[in-house]
DNA sequence: GATGAATGAGTCTTCATTCAT
DNA sequence: CATGAATGAAGACTCATTCAT
């Protein structure tokens, strides 16, 4: 185990606005979308001192994506497999949307990652994230098998829970068009309908 | 009113070409990340000549928006209010997962658009869009005073079903990613998951 | 085999302007220290519109190293089996000693590059340059066996030749700062000086 | 005239390490080719520390060329009138070979700067070089007056040494390119090679 | 209709040098 | 003495768009 890089404040402080700046920039124009003068100009800082921190707007990306893919997983790590099933899912799903509210960029980060491929994150995918969501399958199994839950596929169902909840982030511009000229209470709403929703969906007959 | 212009057959066929090419290229890159290049070589053009087509890059991308459109909400359209309201949700529900595995391009098409805030779309997201939904969603309301339908928000309702139908396009890789080794197969048990879930989810008490 | 790219008359002008233009930067400021922006203006063009004829700055010089390799090495091709030994060699200096007073950029375009290392053209010295250098030698080391050339070792005295007539255009500078002020004059004596050189070296005892 | 300021012995240390470091950098990939980076990596110091003890990139350079100019002209230097002609030049070149293997970065350091016009060095040459060069030729000439030497051009008989002992310096890699697979033996054959061309071609008749 | 040629405006990145401590 | 931080200037390369034929 390496000893953690020592930082000194203004490093922190700089890489700190230079993620945030990034997450901005990334999360509304893609990875190609985005310029390092839009990162740049948001950050505070020049462009060569953008590069003094990280080896290449590549890299900016790939740190903020690692930097943010424990926290998007928190929720489902959360899952408890002492918890009452149903509960716990329906939970699970509030949890997902409260951070679609409140943490509307990182959801949209990992929306153009992934629908472009995830060219930058296709191994996170495909390794820590398959391993933790095949966990919490289990569990659902488990749940299933001994009928404190409705029959249902594990997968699909999580599939379910991130399409709805991101699609308040994602999709945001969309749904307020629609949903106009109504302002941010619409995800009370949501959170009633998905609340309703998954608990019919799932609990045991 | 101007009449159409008469289009010979080679224009048709090019124009044709140019916007599969582009579908291709946008729906992989999004607007930023794809070039004229990518689509004039995929649509077996010159790059001035796609320009001889299309006014300018932006040009293309909004034929295909304003073309694919209409595709995309058919299956809305076709909500029919004198069909059974448990099945016509479910139906549609189905068909937009049949949508999601057979056009999965368009699906990203869309998505890439409305994540970066639907620069190029927007207008029409509040206008026809929002009419369409508007209309089937009173259609809903309708048929849940009747009775016929348990008590839910009509447009969250409509969002649940877009968002669980295309995340199987827009995020394929992810879920390719953590359902491997599988191959297709993951759309029949999408489809059964989905249908149990909306006939549970809405049929009346 | 394939059919030579067609060229019209514009790109076999630019093509041209440009690797002129080229050998001019190159050959003084070597690949590092040369500009695009220097090669374009030298060669009276844009410099996207370089990039539209070659794919890069590498792929630039990479073509006029090729194109001139032959070139440099045709005076060592001339060297005649049927020929008289002695002044076949004495001959082979003199015609490079032409072509360092005549073409003292493509020297220096070599001179620069193997320096450094040779990075881009390595292959090339160990595959056709090799190959060639070993045919001659093998005809001198047949000649010396003969006793028609005095017992000297064919590589070195290849060497010896490439040095002592190189030298007269790679260090130009330090040659004419030395004899000041003579002008061109210098060429002759050289010639005289190494003619008369290699003769009494090789000639058999 | 000022003392000279004296240096303690961390700036003697640091000094000479970066003059080290600047000689492998230079040396390999030009003035231009270089960076301080690779520099002040190599010598182990920070990029602002080397512009403490050095004004510039240039400053270096200049430095390192100028501290080496004496050493690489001392074998010239060495040519003593008192000894035997013949066996004077002979040594003379066969001196220049061995610094040409056991200093083969000062040789290509010069080889750099000279190809590319000497632009820092230019002044040496025209001044002290040329007058140490001058000084030699006038005692060649007097040897061949006296019959000691056979009736050669002195000036180019010093500039086919050099040309032909910093070849395998310079050219290094196209000679090993060439010879290979052998390794460092060839430098005995060069030198038993240089050693016989030079005393037959200028032995007097 | 079609295309080879050309370019202005970016866009990422490098690097010698300066600043502040 | 030493260095972390910062930057202006430049450099290679990209790309939508225009020109000329």
């Amino acid at each position: 185990m390496q000893a953690p890089p020592q930082r000194t404040r203004i490093q922190e402080k700089n890489i700190s606005a230079i993620l945030d700046a990034a997450l901005d920039v990334f999360s509304q124009s893609g990875f190609r979308g985005a310029t390092l003068d839009q990162i740049a100009k948001a950050a505070g800082l020049s462009k060569p001192n953008l590069l003094y921190y990280f080896a290449s707007k590549e890299a900016i990306h790939v740190a903020l994506l690692a930097e943010l893919l424990d926290l998007w997983l928190d929720p489902l790590r959360a899952l408890d497999p002492e918890g009452d099933p149903v509960q716990e899912i329906v939970d699970y799903a509030l949890r997902k949307l409260d951070m679609a509210r409140d943490l509307p960029r990182e959801s949209r980060l990992f929306a153009n990652e992934i629908v472009q491929g995830a060219p930058r994150i296709l191994d996170k995918i495909e390794g820590p994230l398959k391993e933790l969501v095949d966990e919490k399958a289990a569990l659902i199994t488990a749940w299933i098998a001994e009928n404190r839950l409705s029959k249902t596929d594990p997968y699909h169902l999580i599939f379910s829970i991130w399409a709805t909840t991101q699609h308040y982030a994602d999709f945001d511009v969309q749904v307020r068009g629609i949903l106009r000229p109504k302002g941010d209470a619409h995800f009370k709403d949501a959170a009633a309908f998905l609340s309703a929703f998954y608990r019919c969906a799932i609990s045991p007959p």
